[in-house]
RNA sequence: GGCUCGGUAGCUCAGCUGGUUAGAGCGUGGGAUUCAUAACCCCAAGGUCGGGAGUUCAAGUCUCCCCCGAGCCA
């Protein structure tokens, strides 16, 4: 059983904003925790390039449209390796073997009679690529979202008969744990019970998209193909483009990470899709919220975007990773406040659990020749740290199952907090001043040490930078095993520990970002 | 216009099925300490819990009305 996640395959309308690397940090974050956990998991990511909005953004910047999509992909590709995406699929849209799939893939749902003509008559938004609802004496209407004027529209199109699937869907979207997080689900419920719809899933005279076999002179509706790509996506190199190939590859998802705006279209009209082919459905969709930024829109007009490659620049991965995912709720809404960025990463990282490992080890080298302490009592497993790194890993291993990544990161860093205050407590500085306190300061420190080298661990799937940073300040791990490795007491007595240094650098606030 | 969700300390938010002095993190102020990345640890601030009315022995916590914000649908 694989672990098959997805972010969605993001529009190459422009270069890559921080919302979709918002939702491939998750990912990522997500993958890297299934793999160290040992699942086989299929991580996949990739652009979306057909469509109308591609078509016309290409023509306006005097390119082809594979000309521009070839660009922009190789911006989105370029942007995930920088950032470290532990991604194994990234697919494009444009892919030859994409077409053999997305063909096949119609001829089932055709075959299933779910295919018909119809008369799409309406006013028509090229940047959605989606009809209005807009009446059709409507003069001069403007999409309401992106405050364009609408296109009349009046073609025959070929359109799939998602009103057939009304019950299933509805029994589906019932399933909890289904849409994700669950206050989103009423939304979707809404929508469906106001009756499904059938939905055109051609164009006719659009050339930038695949040609729907059978059906001279018509292509895919861009929707349509692009959902197919997390499909596609499933092939392995040397794989023929065969659906059933890729599906043996990983399908179902067990999980599609989204950005909230598109819920429907993965809650509703993909799974009916699916339904239609005689394939599994996805056992979860998860839809995350948006990143405002200083409690605004970001947005062009306003000139306040974020930009993730000058954010990776500016800041480190490991400062916006730790920022994103522990302070805002995964699902909800976020704001980006450059003061209270610059405050979290300062507190938690730098001086929380990095001086935690520096001062630690600091000691321990001073006191104990540069090794591991002896570790006496505090090895024993119902010693107070052990009780405190096991509780925080069991709150750790749940919360990221559960893609909250917030909690996950409170259980790390409450761990630190705590080595944190029982060094206080035990104040080994004063107790080896006094003379005498050797054996005991020995088992402290050993505790303490003991327990950042969990905390390091916990610490891989969200900020994997940063643990490594300070997993090369122990002696190496000799347990195979992620999970054996969060087990209390693996830290080798008398192997020797490396001179600390800084882990994490404090962040200034600069002027623009 | 219909529906949903929010409006709690300077900021971001917790507060389950109503019940002693309304909580956390950050910021701020004070204290303690020196092992450490001027870090860590401890303490404090007194916020009409959006406004109004009601139910109740008792309401951020339930009901109704109103104001403000966000979203989905029309």
């Amino acid at each position: 059983m694989t672990y098959t996640l997805t972010t969605p395959l993001y529009y190459v309308n422009d270069k890559p904003h921080l919302g979709s690397a918002y939702t491939t940090l998750a990912c990522d974050a997500l993958a890297r925790f299934q793999r160290l956990k040992g699942e086989q998991v299929v991580f996949i990511t990739g652009c979306d390039e057909h469509g109308q909005k591609i078509q016309r953004t290409a023509e306006a910047a005097g390119q082809t449209p594979q000309a521009h999509c070839d660009g922009v992909s190789a911006q989105y590709r370029e942007l995930w390796q920088r950032w470290q995406i532990s991604h194994d699929r990234f697919i494009r849209t444009t892919d030859p073997r994409h077409e053999r799939i997305v063909e096949q893939f119609f001829g089932r749902v055709e075959a299933n009679g779910d295919i018909v003509e119809g008369r799409q008559q309406g006013w028509y938004c090229v940047a959605c690529e989606e009809f209005k609802d807009d009446p059709h004496e409507a003069s001069d209407p403007e999409c309401t979202t992106h405050r364009r004027p609408l296109e009349w529209r009046d073609e025959v199109n070929l359109f799939f008969r998602l009103s057939r699937y009304q019950k299933q869907i509805e029994t589906l979207i019932a399933q909890p744990g289904f849409i994700q997080p669950a206050s989103r689900r009423n939304e979707v419920e809404n929508f469906v019970k106001q009756g499904l719809r059938d939905f055109s899933i051609s164009r006719v005279n659009l050339p930038w998209g695949i040609p729907v076999p059978g059906h001279q002179g018509h292509t895919f509706y861009v929707w349509f193909d692009a959902l197919l790509g997390y499909i596609t996506a499933l092939l392995e190199d040397g794989d023929a483009s065969d659906l059933d190939t890729a599906i043996s590859r990983g399908w179902p998802a067990t999980v599609h990470v989204i950005g909230k705006d598109i819920l429907r279209f993965h809650a509703v009209y993909w799974p009916a899709m699916l339904l239609s082919a005689g394939l599994e459905l996805p056992a979860a969709v998860f839809g995350h919220g948006f990143l405002t930024r200083e409690g605004q829109k970001m947005g062009k007009s306003l000139g306040n975007v974020l930009d993730p490659a000058v954010m990776l620049d500016d800041w480190g991965p490991d400062a916006v990773r730790w920022y994103l995912l522990r302070d805002i709720p995964f699902g909800d809404d976020g704001d980006f406040q450059q003061q209270r960025f610059i405050d979290l990463v300062n507190n938690d990282l730098a001086n929380t659990i990095g001086n935690l490992l520096n001062r630690t080890s600091s000691m321990a080298r001073r006191w104990f020749s540069d090794a591991v302490p002896a570790p006496g009592s505090s090895h024993d497993p119902t010693h107070v740290l052990a009780a405190c790194a096991r509780q925080a890993s069991e709150l750790f291993l749940k919360a990221m199952d559960n893609l909250e990544f917030r909690a996950a990161a409170e259980a790390a860093l409450g761990l630190a907090i705590q080595a944190n205050g029982f060094l206080n407590d035990q104040a080994p500085w004063s107790r080896m001043k006094q003379g005498g306190n050797e054996e005991a300061v020995a088992s402290d420190l050993y505790a303490v040490l003991e327990a950042t080298r969990i905390v390091a661990q916990l610490l891989i799937p969200l900020v994997p930078d940063l643990s490594a940073r300070i997993l090369a300040q122990f002696p190496a791990d000799a347990r195979s095993g992620w999970l054996e490795r969060l087990q209390w007491g693996g830290l080798p007595a008398a192997a020797a520990l490396p001179e600390p240094s800084p882990v994490m650098a404090r962040l200034e606030a600069k002027e623009t970002a």
